[in-house]
Formats: C-alpha cells, structure tokens, sequence
RNA sequence: GGGCCUGUAGCUCAAUUGGUUAGAGCAGAGCGCUCAUAACGCUUUGGUUGGGGGUUCGAGUCCCUCCGGGCCUACCA
C-alpha cells in the first residue's frame, strides 16, 4: 500500500469559479484521489481557500463586510459547491487559518536564518484617497506610448507596451479613481531565489517524467534573460499573516504582511495541520505526510494545478522548502492543465460569460459535468466547451452506453427472473472472450490513470462500458431464453455483476452514479476487480437487487437551445 | 519584442518518442437486434497530418521558413 499525498492549486477566496478552473486542478486531483483510495492506497487530499491579497479586500468592501468576515462567508460557498461537486477533499483548509499564520512565519524565520531574505526599500504609488498602496495594475491612465485612456500600470491593454506605473500620464487609482497619488518608499522583504537558482534546476532537471507545460514553464522563469530572480514576499496590506520571523517580531516590517503568492503554498502544509488538529490528533499526524524525517520519505506527492500555477509550484515554494533548511517533502510530479475556453473564447467572470460551479449544479447533477470536463481535460492544449459537443458526449456516453447497460439489464432480468441475481447455466466461450476483454481493457485503465492521462483513462473506462454492451448483443440472453432459460440466467448473472463492477471502476468519475448502482445492487462491496473472473461473480445467485431510476436522463434540445442563451454573458 | 505550447477526418482527440497501409469516439450512410433511456451491435464513407522547403533507407514525429490559434513575460491571483 502506497501514501500518496495530493494537493489542488487553492482557489481565491474572491467569488465563485468557473468550470476551466475546476478542471483545471480540483477535479482531476480529485479523480486520482478518489481512484488511489479505490485501489487501497492511503491518501491525503488536500485543498484550501486562498484567502489574502488586495482582490480579497476590495471584495469585501464591495460587499460593505469586514474582510474577514466576507472571507469565512465565501470559504462557506467555495466548500458547498466543493462538496455539490463530490470533491473529496480531506480537508478543505483556509490559507487565513491560524497554523498558515504560525507557519508561514515560521518558514520565513528559517529562510533568514539561513541569509536568504533580503530587506529592499522601494518606491510604490500610496493612494492618499484609498489609505493604501496600490498594485500596479490597481493603477489607470494615458498610455504615453498610444494614448489609450485606460492603461493600467504595468501594461497598456490596447497596444501591450510594458509599463511602469510612474510612466503613465494622469494616473488615477483603479479603486477610486483618485488622482491623489504619490510616491513613497517601503521597505519589503525578499526572497533571494537567485542563489538557489543552480538547486532549483538541477532539481527540475531530474523531472523527466513530469508533463512538457510544467518543465517548459519551468525552465524559462530559471534561464530567461538573467535568470531566476529575487521574489519580494511582503506587502504593504492590512489583510494577510503579518510578517514575523517564527514567533519574533521582524523590526522594521511592522505593519506589513507576507504576499500571498508566499503563504499560499505553504498552507498546502498547514492544511494538513488543520486537518489533524481539527480531530485533536497530535502533529505525527500530519508531519507523517510532510517531514521527511518523521514518515514522509516514502510519500508521493502530487499537485494539481492550471498553467498559470506552475512557476510557483515549480520554484517559489520548492525554494521555500529548500531554504528553509528544514526535511520538508518536496513535490513529487506536477500535472499541469491548459485552459478550458467557452464556445469560442475565453470565460470571463467580469462578463458572466461561461458556467460557474453554481450554475452548473443548478441545471444537471454533478456527475454530467465531471464526466465531460475530465473526459475533455485540456491536457495536450487549451480545449473549448460547446454545448453541442456537451450533450451529444453525455448523451452517449452516460445515457445511452452505461445508463442504458444497467437499465436493460435489470429491468431483462425483472421480467424473466425477477429482482434477484438468476441461478443456474454456466459460463462459455462468449464469457471467456469478455473477461480476457475486460482484463486487458482494465489494465489499460489503470495505466492511464498511474500516468494521470486524464482523458485517455476515460476513454479505456467508455471502452469497458461498449464491451458489456457487446457481449450482451452476441450472448442475446433474450433469444437464448426460448429455448434455454438456463444459458439466460448464466449471462444475466453475469451482467448484473458487471454493473458492480463498472460501479466500482467508475465511481472515481461519477461517484454519484456510481453509488447508485452499488445501492440498486444491493451491495458494499467495493472491491478493485483484481481478479476480473472473480469480481464477476460476488454477487451470488439468489442476490437481491432493485430496478434502479434512470441513471442519466439525456439532455434535450430544447435545455441546449436555452443554455445556450443562457450563459452567453452580459445578462 | 522575446520565449513556450499548439495546428491530424465535418467535430473532439490518438499515434508505443524516426519505423509497415495515420487510428478511436461523435456526426453521416447501410445492415442487424428487439432486453433497454427510439437505446444496443455490426459494417462503412471520410485525411496531400496548416502551406512550402530540407535531413533520412524511412517524417504526423527532426531542421528551416511562412500562416493560424493560445499562453507566459515576475506587483492580478
């Protein structure tokens, strides 16, 4: 039995996500966790809200809530719409909690420790009316290169010029529109990754095995013009884990807090903190999963996360972990995805346009939409959402070839043998060819899913549903019933365990279906078909078993047509 | 501007890393079956692998070039 620790990239606080993100990250890692539980591995799956940041504040203002109130009120939504899609998180942490605070302050004391935080004064834009420091892209105004009236700080939209914030002409605040700005000097602290630049690569250099996005991404940020650079971790914000070195006070950083994009990751490690400490476990617990010296060096670690992530999980947080000097278990593989794009361009949470989580669960259950997201993962390159393309796949694939298997399996068996597994005839040729098939295929799937081929597991899991109906066709249990009833009972009994069995192999990608089809079967028994021969025959003669509802009832026209309209933006 | 990824059947994607005749699913066509959610099964049409050039006994795969799509470029997260 193997430990597989698992994490997804931590979605922000800041409203509800769309379905690019969550195929993104949560839903593949929750199938790999889901199918690593199946095979009986120990699994720890983690996930948080990332709770920190200037987007978070002025969020809440928005929504005229103290921050942190507004923060515990959208890790609430976050975690019901987590939970309405099946993600079986073992704990979904908040990056705000008290041991990220205690943690990240930790990690920074031993990063200076070790000399490799260095304290910077810069100059930054203050908005006088705002009572804050703004972002550069918190900053608007004239383009000096085109003229165009809203650029942002750090670059004009309309003709893509890089800018610095002092370079534009009549700058206003993007929060207020104030044009009481002025320039002051801070002092921030930074992470010196430069000199764990060599470490870095020689690291990611042994990652062959890790997807091309990862490494590619990876490579650049450490080889690009002057190479991998320092990286300011503070910030001049109220809202944040104030900076501290360990539980000391960091003269001269009063009043300023870490940057999320350094505290964020490290919850990864906190979670689990939460994790144990929300059951009254003592640290073991959870250090078993994260310190190399106290069990964790035979964990495999996995993380989850779309493009945008990966310079980050690649080398920010590894030069963390490696600078803290400290045994903590370093990532093991990165799956990264591309981005899901809506019907022709990109969804935009500005615009409305797209299915968010809440929308999605609203019009069809969970399984539809995990069934198509994963089986489209964007896993080679960016994919696109149509409609069409929608409900033509889970009409096929979950209606007509799995729902329909179970469907005309029971209600055959209802009527010739009634709701019990049938006694009686025995296995042939026929029965033989399919166990080989379904042998072979499962072993393919497996494969797949080891490698984290998202969308080529979901292939092989279709293909095993086409077998059973194939063997159906050939065996014909409806003919062989004339003339011998016996031969019948011997493949609906047959069939009807292999509606266990595609129970249990489907369950990863459709657990809600998945649980009903173990219910109708009247069963527990989870068992990994190991034994494909075996597996087929658990459920004995004489098993009792009910006709189950539709399965997954298709999607019409007419919803598509409507949808469509729906969620095309700007309502 | 620079870098990276990508372009394969009408659509969504494969192709064991340079090796026989480029394969699946959907959609289309034909046939079969009648247990089933008008479901299932079988057969079948469909390709100058974005264009051009090169290396090689051999290129979807490697190189050059052009065209299209996308991403990143470090203070949005």
């Amino acid at each position: 039995m193997a430990r597989i620790l698992i994490t997804s990239a931590i979605p922000y606080i800041n409203g509800i996500k769309h379905l690019g993100n969550l195929v993104g990250s949560q839903l593949p890692a929750d199938l790999f966790a889901r199918y690593n539980r199946a095979r009986g591995h120990e699994v720890l799956f983690l996930c948080a809200t990332d709770e920190h940041g200037t987007p978070a504040e002025l969020a809440a203002a928005k929504t005229g809530e103290p921050v942190d109130e507004y923060c515990a009120r959208m890790w609430g939504v976050q975690k019901e719409l987590s939970d309405g899609f099946g993600l079986s998180f073992d704990k979904f942490g908040r990056s705000s909690s008290p041991q990220n605070h205690a943690l990240t302050q930790h990690f920074a004391g031993k990063l200076a420790e070790a000399g490799l935080i260095e304290e910077v004064t810069e100059s930054q834009v203050y908005s006088n009316a705002d009572g804050r420091f703004l972002p550069d892209r918190y900053i608007e105004g004239t383009c000096p290169n085109c003229g165009y009236d809203r650029a942002r700080g750090d670059q004009c939209e309309n003709c893509t010029k890089q800018l610095d914030p002092t370079d534009l002409i009549e700058p206003r605040s993007a929060i207020s529109g104030s044009t009481e700005l002025e320039v002051r000097e801070t002092k921030h602290l930074y992470l010196k990754q430069r000199s764990l630049r060599k470490e870095l690569s020689d690291w990611i250099d042994t990652k062959t095995d890790w997807p091309i996005l990862t490494t590619s991404i990876a490579r650049k940020w450490l080889n690009d013009g002057d190479g991998l650079q320092d990286r300011g971790i503070t910030r001049d914000l109220d809202w944040g884990i104030p900076v501290k070195k360990g539980d000391q006070d960091w003269p001269g950083m009063e009043g300023k807090v870490f940057y999320v994009w350094f505290d964020a990751p490290i919850e990864y490690i906190a979670c689990a903190k939460e994790w144990s400490d929300e059951r009254g476990a003592p640290d073991a617990e959870w250090e078993r999963w994260w310190r190399t010296d106290k069990g964790a060096d035979d964990v495999r670690y996995v993380q989850f996360m779309g493009k945008d992530n990966v310079p980050f999980h690649t080398l920010s947080f590894p030069a963390t972990i490696i600078g803290s000097g400290e045994p903590w278990k370093l990532v093991d593989y990165i799956k990264s995805f591309n981005y899901l794009n809506y019907d022709g361009g990109q969804f935009s949470t500005s615009q409305g346009r797209g299915v968010f989580m809440d929308q999605a669960l609203e019009i069809l259950p969970a399984d539809y939409w995990r069934w198509w997201l994963l089986s489209h993962a964007p896993e080679s390159s960016d994919s696109e959402f149509t409609w069409e393309n929608f409900q033509s796949s889970v009409n096929k694939d979950l209606a007509d070839v799995l729902g329909n298997f179970v469907s005309r399996v029971t209600k055959f068996c209802r009527s010739k043998f009634g709701e019990g597994v049938p006694a009686g005839g025995a296995w042939g040729a026929e029965e033989e060819a399919l166990i080989a098939r379904l042998t072979e295929g499962l072993a393919a799937y497996e494969r797949h899913m080891e490698a984290i081929e998202v969308r080529k597991a979901a292939a092989e899991l279709r293909a095993l549903w086409v077998a059973g109906n194939e063997y159906l066709q050939s065996a014909a249990p409806w003919a062989a019933y004339k003339e011998d009833p016996e031969r019948a009972a011997a493949v609906v009994r047959l069939a009807l365990n292999l509606i266990r069995v595609y129970a249990v192999l489907s369950a990863p990608f459709i657990p809600d279906a998945a649980a009903r089809m173990l219910s109708s079967m009247n069963t527990l028994d989870t068992e990994w078909p190991g034994d494909m021969r075996a597996a087929l025959e658990a459920l004995p003669a004489g098993h009792a078993f009910t006709v189950p509802d539709v399965l997954f009832r298709k999607i019409s026209d007419e919803e598509r047509a409507d949808w469509e309209t729906r969620f095309a933006g700007t309502r």
